[in-house]
DNA sequence: GCTTGACCTTGACGCAGCGTCAGGCTCCGA
DNA sequence: TCGGAGCCTGACGCTGCGTCAAGGTCAAGC
């Protein structure tokens, strides 16, 4: 006969986890000695070393007590589910290393080096501070959820695209209209600009940004969101762009014809 | 400018957590708009997806607070013991993996067969219900810690020593004195016949059971507590085998000179 | 202008799975 | 017979949110 302590020592839990167990009815209470001590046989200790099996394994105490009620065909296809459960925990812990190992390696400031060069070249361009925050608030989002290594990709190709002349000018645009109401007639032609800019990229590279491709679309809805409200025009804008063909904007793709 | 609910879709968790990490303080409160509303940009997004990536990875909100304000260097070396409890949960996941997979394979009766048909060979032979039942009780908590094959070993074992009338001599001595008090006058003679069988045991395999050698130490333990239990004189029988050069009781071993 | 439904606000209680007192009785070895 | 360890019940505390409740707000359609 066994003290709640030996009991306890012997599973590797504690007294309290033990009376627990006797207060939610998973473990029944054993016979009291004389004074009122608890005393236990075997078999309880059987019993507990089973809980903890299943509960170590992420199970939840109401669960456990279901499964060890339930026929063995019922709990072996429990055993069966529990088991993939923890088949993917572990796959979900590796996945979790890596995002970790990239918060260590320095991207723990909120961009990489690429992208800051980047907005102090569009500064120095003599770019508005209205436009440079939009574009960082943009590249802090896309960098808080791909690798750094990808965003260095995409920061070269936007660098070339913008010595190019095809980007400086839509910034230039985009300058201009920033505080733009969405009857302003100067719209129109910064469509077409857009507009035959992204004609050029497409017959270029067949999209208009082949890094982007892969991007979560839920990111890109969320690019867009940032896009919408950074200009009080913006929505007009995307409505004639789509008159021209375009659809979307973080991701811009050819339009069904209407 | 965000609302609420469009950040907690993109972190990918609910607008009641982003609530929780303001009012623990772990993100800042962002500005409200002119009806009360919060409003965040996207550092707040980049924020976001840091906590929940530490948080994820099991790490307590408190810490996660503590981490984010840390330096580089701190932080560095914070991931690193990160790291090296997810490799640990790792494996622990797997170690319960086994565990759970013996569970599933039958061992959910509290015994295997090999012992069940020994308890019932120790029935037909005639001895008491009492001494079957301290038998039981040992094998039961044997059997939940470690394989069952191993615990077939063991049975295998115990059956031939039965057959050579050893062990089958030393239940029946057991049988006799399980009700006897400590100053009974048949302990001497019973330790007698232990001690010369556990000597021919000794010369024949080097040591009293060579499959006991590497049961859990706490495992003996217990099992010795549990003899001490099953009956009055057994603290006695002890005493008298020490005094015949042999100490322990489920692991016995030759006793220094004293 | 009015309704409807999806959001937003604060405040509060609920939950699992125990940890951790508090206050008192019991056991055992010296 | 004393002191320390172990047992008892009862109750509150903790983390990380979920889940009402009781309202105010926004955008769209009629």
């Amino acid at each position: 006969m066994l003290t709640i302590s030996q009991l306890a020592d012997h599973a590797g839990v504690t007294v309290r986890t033990i009376r627990h167990y006797h207060a939610v009815g998973l473990l029944p209470e054993p016979a009291r000695d004389h004074s009122g001590y608890r005393r236990y046989d075997a078999v309880a200790v059987a019993n507990l070393i089973r809980i903890r099996t299943l509960a170590e394994a992420g199970v939840p105490l109401a669960r456990v007590e279901e499964l060890l009620r339930a026929s063995p065909e019922a709990f072996a296809a429990a055993v069966e589910e529990i088991d993939r459960r923890l088949r993917r925990d572990v796959r979900a812990l590796q996945e979790h290393r890596r995002r970790i190992a990239r918060l260590a390696a320095g991207e723990s400031l909120a961009l990489p080096e690429s992208v800051t060069s980047y907005l102090e070249l569009l500064r120095q361009e003599g770019f508005s501070e209205r436009l440079i925050e939009v574009e960082r608030d943009s590249w802090i989002m896309i960098a808080a959820q791909i690798e750094p290594r990808l965003v260095d990709t995409m920061m070269h190709t936007k660098r070339r695209q913008f010595g190019d002349g095809v980007l400086r000018g839509l910034y230039r645009d985009f300058d201009e209209i920033i505080d733009a109401e969405a009857d302003d007639p100067r719209l129109a032609a910064v469509a077409d600009r857009i507009s035959s800019g992204i004609e050029a990229a497409y017959l270029d590279a067949g999209s208009a940004d082949p890094d982007l491709a892969d991007l979560d679309p839920a990111l890109v809805r969320l690019l867009d969101a940032v896009f919408l409200e950074s200009m009080p025009s913006a929505r007009r804008l995307l409505e004639l762009l789509e008159e021209r063909g375009w659809r979307g904007w973080t991701m811009i793709e050819r339009a069904e014809a209407p």
